[in-house]
DNA sequence: TAGATTGTTAATCGATTAACAATC
DNA sequence: TAGATTGTTAATCGATTAACAATC
């Protein structure tokens, strides 16, 4: 395997709101509209219309001038560009408060990935059927997942067990790992992981809320 | 108010970083250590050297040279750039999936935000008790966050209610809105909000997954 | 002294924004 | 025609990386 500066990935910002683009256009394609514009998916993320039509470009989707974007074609773009028009099948492990909020969430038939289990080592859950998947032993993860031809898996255990469930899933043939615990994972070059860190986002509206408090008091004075 | 360019956050990706900073910085504390180089921090990020020290640098922590930062220094620093040092108190409304999976989850306190309570509307869980928070009709917020003086609200509604009950907030004197709802909220000046977008980090690990395939396809043959 | 590290300045790189012709 | 929008090129801005003196 080559040199692993190849793994970096460009247009990170764009990447991450592209499922944003995704969901406003499958809604407009329900309420039965057929094209949009930048403009419009500007306004509903948030964003500048400009940003919009960078994010698009890079989908390699065709407009029309004066119009916008043909809506199945703009849903079929962003899809193939982040390969979620064949939906992967995805296994859970860590059956704890985030990974059954996981388990639960039934939206992510519409973010290119299908989990078919939970996997845990607490007598408690094993075997309970939670939204119409099993949860199984940990320990038959990687033959199961060789034999199922599973590529992805979110991990939601405790910190200390992150690497040894980790190197399970590598066992098993698992080439993508959604990393929910706080742990950098050391993974063989031939398998990608996206650490989750929810305290970023909080970081981030803590350190806006202490800047309105700051500017308050400012103009107060 | 003045022109809400203000509000524009710089250094994001820095301030992104820093709870995993402050997450290592404790373990040493607990382990024992004292001091700690931007180069083993890093390390446990997987980050470069630099972006540690660069990233540091703006919680104006000192150091000594050759050897690291003292860690109660460090955590405090970086604390006190969060605003962290003093929890604020938060409410939580939507205690469906992922609601009460953030009700479940002990790790706030390090995280400066204290949960008081759940709010929903559904009568089964009404009154109950997730990890010591009382769920409430969320009717009662917007009094309850005034008299209690409540300056974070986390949004965990489905997305047809999430506006409506982001003004319910408001209303309650909420100053800082975490939005896991796929929905752009409409807030005054006055109001600050993080969207969090888990689809987002799903959409790399797939882009991750594509490119990794892809470079293997391409040197197989 | 040698090795490690901080603190800081400068160079590079990539992302965001601006501008505008072409099109509907 | 006028207004809206795409597609594309150029300009700006900010983040990342490199370099190195100073310090322990």
């Amino acid at each position: 395997m080559s040199k692993n500066k190849l793994r970096k990935i460009a247009k990170l910002p764009s990447i991450r709101r592209m499922p944003q683009y995704l969901h406003i256009a499958k809604r407009l394609h329900k309420e039965g509209q057929e094209v949009v514009s930048t403009t419009f998916l500007a306004k509903e993320l948030g964003v500048e219309p400009i940003v919009a039509r960078k994010d698009l470009e890079i989908t390699n989707v065709v407009g029309q001038s004066g119009i916008g974007y043909k809506i199945i074609d703009l849903i079929d773009s962003v899809e193939t560009f982040l390969g979620w028009n064949n939906n992967s099948d995805a296994f859970l492990v860590g059956v704890g408060a985030m990974g059954s909020a996981l388990l639960k969430f039934n939206g992510f038939e519409n973010y290119g990935i299908n989990i078919l289990a939970g996997f845990d080592i607490s007598h408690n859950i094993l075997g309970i059927d939670i939204n119409g998947r099993k949860v199984f032993h940990i320990d038959s993860l990687p033959n199961l997942a060789r034999r199922m031809k599973v590529n992805i898996g979110i991990l939601c255990v405790p910190e200390e067990n992150a690497q040894e469930v980790a190197d399970m899933m590598i066992r098993g043939g698992i080439r993508a790992i959604w990393n929910f615990t706080p742990t950098k994972l050391t993974v063989p070059d031939n398998v990608v992981v996206q650490r989750e860190v929810l305290a970023s986002g909080l970081a981030v509206l803590s350190v806006k809320l202490g800047k309105l408090f700051a500017e308050e008091k400012e103009s107060g004075c």
